[in-house]
RNA sequence: GCCCCCGUAGCUCAGGGGACAGAGCAGGGGACUUCUAAUCCCAAGGCCGCAGGUUCGAAUCCUGCCGGGGGCGCCA
């Protein structure tokens, strides 16, 4: 609103001083420091070589004109530095703000429709059905679900799905090694040797087919770890199912009456130009049905991208592992190869999350054992501390997670920071209600009385919600969401510090300006908290205990 | 050898073309007759891995090195 507002006075000075054509886009933002002003705009620095302009001089001519014909809350518009527009605004954008935050309300405010309703297919964590879930899948998992839940908010249409690798080599292996423990045998060298194969086998029934039973069973403990983190999906997507409706023999035709495939050494090939592996007998090229008749992997994986978009979904977004880096490509070219456009296609790549106990690594694989599993994380600092864990830092970075330090500092996990921020307001609202001190309607408040810095600063956060929603969907960043959480939980931290709303020498006047918001900022929370999958508790207990706060 | 990610305060990490680089934790010093101190404030802490380049402007973009992680299977 405000930044319209400051953008179309920007063109129209521009196009007083002459300046054309018009840069295509203008930019303006907040500047990091106050002095700066409110608002700020570089269009001058842009604009000015390609207008045979000195910076500083077509940004003095683009202030008189503003000044001219100030747009609505303009205080002052100055030149600065090489040649910066910024604004300097009275407070009352930001009681705007407050009043658009308060009239959107928790399922309105900071929506947009940037998606266009474009459907998007989120597939992520599909580990294989062999085992429980480790710690690792829970980052894919977090991450998943609040990119969906971000994305949905901003206009596109997420569908959350999991895609089960039911047959192949793993799952032979896995079946292979639940009969050997429960004949009393040792798995296979390349088979399962996790604590968990050994009590699966015993909890087995006598006669039942390893294969089966255990798929059952993962299916059934991978389901429950995601559920006890919130994460649900829409679609469980099965390979065998791919198999058996012959999706992936029709795939195989297609690719191959297209010319994308050769046979060589008994194989199926598919012809893949990557410079990755330039040197390599055979190219990047890879083996899509092995000389002993078998599809690998990548075979129906190409016929089960195909099905998503069969389905209709305007966009595919796979979550993978960094160690599925080498698979990208392979998987671009088959889509490709069946005639897709490749920008429908988009993969995330997730750095490994490294777990740490007893001040050493705990190796994450789920064939050596020694595993660290998902539950046993959540068992140490429940639901909301983990998720807010996993979703602290950028996909792009490596996590490590010491076990030990995140039990013996839970409490100073940031997920309770911005819990008790909610919790600090539902009691404030609680103590107003119990002392009959009602909230008058919003346009019958003094706003104007919002004027100290702190209760400026809750505004300007909650005003940024939008634009670091709209970020976070595009660059598929639901960490930038957390840390916005994590500012406005500050900005509220500080106002409640420092300005009291419910205190007898605090006249109803401002009392009322000071719960209008403290709403505001509530709503702002439960959005964050939302769609991070964080709850927003109405108090904080067992600070003594050690308890994990915030669970009901 | 080739491909991808990372390198920012003692530690864990934000910031990813804008103006003097941020937070949390650890460590130092303060603030509860009050709406919950799981809070707040102050001080301290940095050649943003190194070297070039592009730009009015580089932690941010490009190139090359160095260091760490991952990948380069007829496993997934």
């Amino acid at each position: 609103m405000i930044r319209r507002h400051l953008i179309d006075a920007l063109a129209t000075a521009l196009a007083r001083s002459g300046v054309e054509p018009l840069p295509a886009t203008i930019e303006i933002g907040r500047p990091a420091r106050p002095e700066h002003g409110d608002w700020s705009s570089n269009v001058a620095l842009v604009c000015a070589r390609a207008a045979g302009r000195n910076p500083r001089d077509l940004a003095g001519e683009l202030v008189e004109h503003i000044s001219a014909d100030p747009p609505a809350h303009l205080r002052t518009v100055e030149v600065a530095g090489p040649g910066f527009v910024n604004f300097h605004l009275d407070d009352g954008w930001l009681h705007d703000v407050l009043r658009q935050v308060v009239g959107d309300g928790v399922d309105g405010y900071a929506r947009s429709d940037v998606g266009a309703g474009t459907t998007v297919n989120v597939e992520f964590v599909s580990a294989n059905p062999t085992g429980p879930l480790h710690v690792g899948g829970g980052r894919w998992a977090a991450y998943g679900d609040s990119l969906c839940n971000i994305l949905a908010r901003c206009g596109f249409v997420p569908h959350r799905e999991y895609y089960l690798n039911d047959r192949g080599r793993q799952m032979d292996a896995f079946a292979e090694s639940l009969v050997a423990r429960k004949q009393g045998t040792e798995p296979p060298e390349d088979g399962y040797h996790g604590d968990y194969i050994r009590e699966w086998a015993a909890e087995m029934p006598d006669g039942a087919d390893a294969l089966e039973w255990g798929y059952a069973r993962a299916r059934r403990d991978v389901a429950e770890s995601l559920a006890r983190l919130g994460v649900t999906f829409d679609t469980w997507s099965s390979e065998r199912a791919l198999v058996s409706s012959g999706a992936v023999a029709a795939t195989l035709e297609t690719l191959e009456g297209r010319g994308a495939t050769y046979c060589a050494d008994g194989a199926v090939w598919l012809r893949i130009a990557d410079a990755a592996h330039e040197e390599a007998p055979r190219g990047g090229d890879r083996v899509l049905v092995r000389s002993n008749g078998e599809p690998t992997y990548l075979l129906p994986d190409i016929a089960y991208h195909a099905d998503k978009l069969a389905r209709g979904f305007d966009l595919l977004i796979d979550v993978w592992g960094a160690d599925h880096h080498g698979h990208v490509e392979p998987l671009a070219t088959g889509v490709g190869a069946l005639g897709h456009r490749r920008e429908q296609l988009e993969i995330v790549l997730g750095q490994l999350v490294t777990v740490m106990r007893g001040g050493t690594e705990a190796k994450i694989s789920k064939r050596a054992g020694n595993v660290v599993l998902l539950d046993d994380l959540v068992d140490l600092v429940g639901p909301d501390a983990a998720r807010m864990t996993f979703l602290l830092q950028s996909l792009g970075s490596r996590q490590t997670i010491d076990l030990d330090v995140v039990a013996a500092q839970s409490m100073e996990n940031p997920v309770f920071y911005v819990q008790y921020a909610h919790a600090r307001i539902c009691s404030l609202m609680a103590t107003a209600a119990e002392r009959g001190v009602a909230r008058p309607p919003l346009d019958e408040v003094a706003l104007e009385l919002l004027a100290d810095p702190r209760e400026l600063e809750v505004l300007r956060t909650l005003h940024a919600l939008g634009d670091v929603l709209s970020e976070a969907a595009r660059e598929r960043a639901p960490h930038k969401l957390t840390t916005w959480a994590r500012q406005l939980a500050g900005a509220f931290h500080g106002f409640y510090h420092d300005c009291p709303v419910l205190r007898s020498d605090i006249d109803p006047a401002r009392a009322a300006a000071r719960l209008w918001l403290t709403e505001a900022a509530r709503i702002g929370l439960v959005i964050a908290l939302d769609l991070l999958g964080v709850t927003a508790p109405e108090r904080m207990e067992s600070l003594e205990a050690g308890a994990p706060a915030g669970e009901t």
